[in-house]
DNA sequence: CTGCTTCCCTGACGGC
DNA sequence: TGCCGTCAGGGAAGCA
């Protein structure tokens, strides 16, 4: 389940192995994913140069010439380089052969799915994709700060953890990293976000981005179905305060962690040391 | 517009 | 050991 680190984190692994190189070949072993995937993916693709790799909320953009490989890992998703002669494994969707280059030959851009969450889709040149529309800032972003929550929030009723991961407000916010920033921020996540103080909606997004990009920093966190671009397991083990400790004592105040479900999400809070 | 519910999919896990 | 039910989770879509 990848969250914003883990995407950005695949975002810099694939990155110098794919800017510059050509697409060969596109090999789809489904025709969707979560979607149907576009003609324009094996039309346009072949033989266009991928210039850049960028990354908008949880999505990454493949840019070339001809328009943008726009991806979405889901749930469960991975992409990796690998060896072109790699065997295909369970949930290999689809291959983006890469032309040889040098020393580099026979590579391949595989995106693994187990539980098809995620999507391969198509954005023609200057164009923005309908599902880009409408999101909110970049969390780490000089956008996102605690006034803009404030200015956000008034009147929502909503609880404030249902309004931080809503990627209107602001992309790439999931359950986990909502739970840690709430916890962090010493707010409870049931409470309205229209009745969330302006001080307190700046502790939050102090929070969330302390926490975002530490875990970009350590490579992602632990993530069950996270593989590095590499090949490597990114088991790396985050240590969470909220997330996974129902009924266990908060790392503050040691009192029972409680356990809940907001919004159909399980959740995890200190109802000592979030108000 | 806000907010709530449902649904997509499969692997992991607990219970019998 | 094997079968089966339940759960997880991003986020779009549909509905109130």
């Amino acid at each position: 389940m990848p969250e914003l680190p883990e995407v950005e984190t695949t975002r810099r692994g694939l990155a110098p192995h794919l800017e510059g190189r050509i697409v060969s070949d596109v090999v789809l072993r489904r025709p969707d994913l979560r979607w149907p995937i576009p003609p324009e993916i094996r039309a346009l693709l072949p033989g266009q140069r991928i210039d850049s790799v960028r990354r908008r909320a949880k999505y990454l953009l493949l840019d070339t010439e001809s328009g943008s490989a726009l991806l979405h890992l889901g749930m469960s998703g991975s992409l990796r380089v690998l060896p072109a002669d790699t065997p295909v494994e369970a949930h290999d969707h689809v291959d983006l052969n890469l032309a040889d280059r040098g020393r580099s030959k026979g590579r391949v851009l595989r995106f693994n799915d187990p539980r098809r969450f995620g999507c391969l889709l198509w954005q023609p040149p200057g164009q923005v994709h309908e599902l880009l529309r409408g999101l909110g800032p970049e969390p780490l972003s000089d956008a996102f700060d605690g006034d803009y929550l404030f200015a956000r929030s008034r009147g929502r009723k909503a609880p404030v953890k249902t309004f931080l991961m809503d990627q209107g407000i602001v992309v790439g916010v999931g359950n986990i990293y909502a739970a840690e920033a709430l916890f962090d921020a010493g707010i409870s996540p049931l409470r309205e976000a229209g009745k969330v103080s302006r001080e307190r909606y700046g502790a939050l997004a102090e929070a969330v981005k302390r926490i975002l990009a530490y875990a970009i920093e350590r490579g992602g966190t632990t993530l069950r179905d996270f593989i590095s671009p590499d090949g490597v397991p990114g088991y790396f083990e985050l240590e969470l305060s909220a997330y996974g400790r129902g009924g266990q004592p908060c790392p503050r105040c040691g009192k029972p962690m409680k356990e809940g479900a907001i919004g159909q999400r399980t959740t995890v809070w200190c109802p000592r040391c979030q108000r």
